[in-house]
DNA sequence: CTGCTTGCAAATCTTTTGCATTGAA
DNA sequence: TTCAATGCAAAAGATTTGCAAGCAG
């Protein structure tokens, strides 16, 4: 299994990015982490990397598709993209506040192709949040 | 039919909310428009609402249900919620920002149901955003 | 009347930018 | 060596709040 971290630098150089410390810390940020809102991304950084450097960072990696923001409610978070995890969907509860995966179901992704297909729109990737109560807060 | 405006009164006093002018001109820079920003509406409404209003209205109007928030990419957009208009997801546009309706769809629907379901999961509602290329920008 | 709403101005919080310096290739 | 990336500080934008005055019920 290739590190994470070697799949970055392998990212970053395909696209004629260098690899600097400061995008191995945001990168490790993110790492095997529940969604995390900006702030908390930058308050992880602190002392490694800069505020400004992490929007930068952050900015980047989402065009170059590391990174993928979800909308949680009104606010947003962020959490490393497809290729570095797997494609999924996210519950959030509205009462406490977590963030359950849901595990890919190809059904689903079938009809969302057919739906965009349908409206002559050509898909580059989606996003679904669907808002509940999780079982404990049932 | 109903007007929507009566809509708006009605929903208002069943939340014992009253009715008044700045709430019903913050609801009017909203009907029947595509979604728009908070900018947007804030300059809809200069001059018959304060900035302040508006931003405490619109929070007001999506506790209610009254409106919704829609993610488009970095961005948020507000527009009516399903019960004012129909429900439905948005296709955007990558290149040009532009905001399509997509079709309600049973079969979507029901899978959504289906998967919350599996995870024991209460569903409350759900929103989906499908990136890409409109015909246009293809 | 009475309490909820509003406008206004100021405070906060979030995100972006300019620029001199540092570091990757 | 050379240009992109970074830190720092300051600017810009977005959202929220306190408070006196105005309006709905």
């Amino acid at each position: 299994m290739i590190e994470p971290i070697e799949q970055l630098q392998t990212t970053l150089k395909q696209y004629g990015q260098s690899v600097t410390n400061t995008r191995r810390i945001v990168f490790a940020a993110l790492q095997d982490k529940e969604p995390q809102t900006m702030h908390e991304v930058v308050a992880v950084c602190a002392g490694q990397a800069d505020r400004a450097s992490v929007y930068r960072t952050i900015a980047l990696y989402e065009q170059l598709g590391i990174v993928q923001r979800l909308q949680m409610g009104w606010k947003y978070k962020l959490e490393l993209s497809d290729a570095f995890h797997h494609h999924h969907h996210h519950l959030t509860c509205l009462k406490c506040g977590k963030i359950i995966p849901l595990p890919e179901d190809t059904q689903l992704e079938k009809r969302l192709t057919t739906l965009a297909q349908r409206a002559n729109f050509l898909t580059q990737g989606h996003q679904l949040e669907i808002q509940g109560l999780c079982p404990t807060c049932q």
